[in-house]
DNA sequence: AACACGGTTGACCATCTAGTCAAGATTGTT
DNA sequence: AACAATCTTGACTAGATGGTCAACCGTGTT
């Protein structure tokens, strides 16, 4: 029997605690190590508690992998989701741009995590691309080609303009270690000067 | 005594050709799973060698992941290198874009093997990266940073469009899986229409 | 043919790692 | 206090993994 897939059990303090912090753990190590690269000890370690009170709360490794995956993936595709075919579409996708490049910055574990899997082949993580992703990028895909042809932003291919969104603000957090090795052990973070610099390159990109 | 490590020694055609064969096997399963996520095991049986013999070549699974990296990073860093100081600014830049973004698609192991190693915080680069890479970048930046000057280019930071070049081309590769997963499983290959996209956002970006 | 050197490997070892288990500690409820 | 349910862990196991080694094979040279 699975422990943390049945939906409807009530959770108790510490359960709630507790699976709190190994997630929390499994996310620092996860995103630093890769899946292969990760052990339960480390885990463990990092969460301050012993590798089969780990156990206790998850399956198992893969099963501490997968939660994180399919927790975090909703909150990393919400600003894409929000962005509204209503709207003006500059507006709408600066807004868009900077609110990526934002969680690129607040939350570079998260980027990593899935920046490792999907170098390696996106092994774990097919079934959620697949389903969710692809319709959303899709259906946004097309919000932005009827723009495009509106007038309102220069023509390009949406999907490579999409993918091109996620190439430039993932890259601060995804290859920070470069970053910092090339601009050497200065005081500026690998962040410093990335918003004016994306809202330049796009202002003049979209803008026909 | 290390095996491969002392430069002087002439080779026989068997140790070219097993080094070479254990070198590529091994490129293609690093690539994959990244550094510890890779068995020695996986490389002699990629390599069709036994583990053993494979050992007999190299001193151990470090080593070759060391003689890899080493031996790519100089191409790597050949296109960026053959930037003229002299030649025209904005066709030395696009120069440099086509022929970064034909690399990411000739030689996606090769991308994916530095990627895998940066996002995990380079942990057996920092060497390389520090020497070569960064008085590389620094010159390469002056010298951009001269044609803004002359007006020859946009002004932007030059460092973040370096950064910017290399996000936008390795993307493709480092990031194919999530790229065919979003395209479906349609005719098209990851990398199609990527020169025209990256073209037109760079000459747009680069005409001031 | 005989020798030397380079090349190859089955069998083995020490260590690491995911996962188990039974026994004990803690917590909440009556 | 007493009881049950939840929580915690030391000790363990089976299998994977990096690496070793002594013995054996192949090839070119004399």
């Amino acid at each position: 029997m699975s422990k943390t897939t049945s939906p409807s059990k009530p959770q108790t303090r510490i359960q709630k605690r507790n699976i709190m912090i190994i997630l929390d753990a499994a996310l620092e190590v996860f995103s630093t190590y890769g899946f292969r690269g990760t052990t339960l000890d480390q885990i463990a370690r990092q969460a301050g508690l012993s590798k089969p009170n780990v156990l206790y709360y998850f399956d198992g490794k893969e099963a501490i992998h997968l939660a994180l995956l399919s927790q975090l993936l909703e909150t990393w595709l919400d600003p894409l989701r929000a962005i509204d075919p209503q709207g003006d579409p500059k507006t709408e996708l600066m807004r868009y741009i900077r609110h990526k490049l934002q969680m690129s910055r607040d939350f570079p574990r998260e980027s990593r995590l899935f920046a490792n899997e999907i170098v390696q082949g996106a092994p774990r993580m097919q079934v959620f691309l697949q389903g969710d992703l692809r319709d959303l990028v899709d259906e946004k895909a097309a919000v932005i080609q009827a723009w495009m042809k509106d007038g309102k932003l220069t023509q390009l291919d949406p999907l490579h303009l999409i993918f091109s969104i996620w190439a430039l603000t993932q890259h601060y957090a995804d290859f920070e270690a470069q970053i910092r090795l090339v601009r050497g052990s200065n005081i500026t973070q690998p962040h410093d000067g990335s918003e004016d610099f994306l809202d330049q390159v796009f202002q003049k990109l979209l803008t026909p």
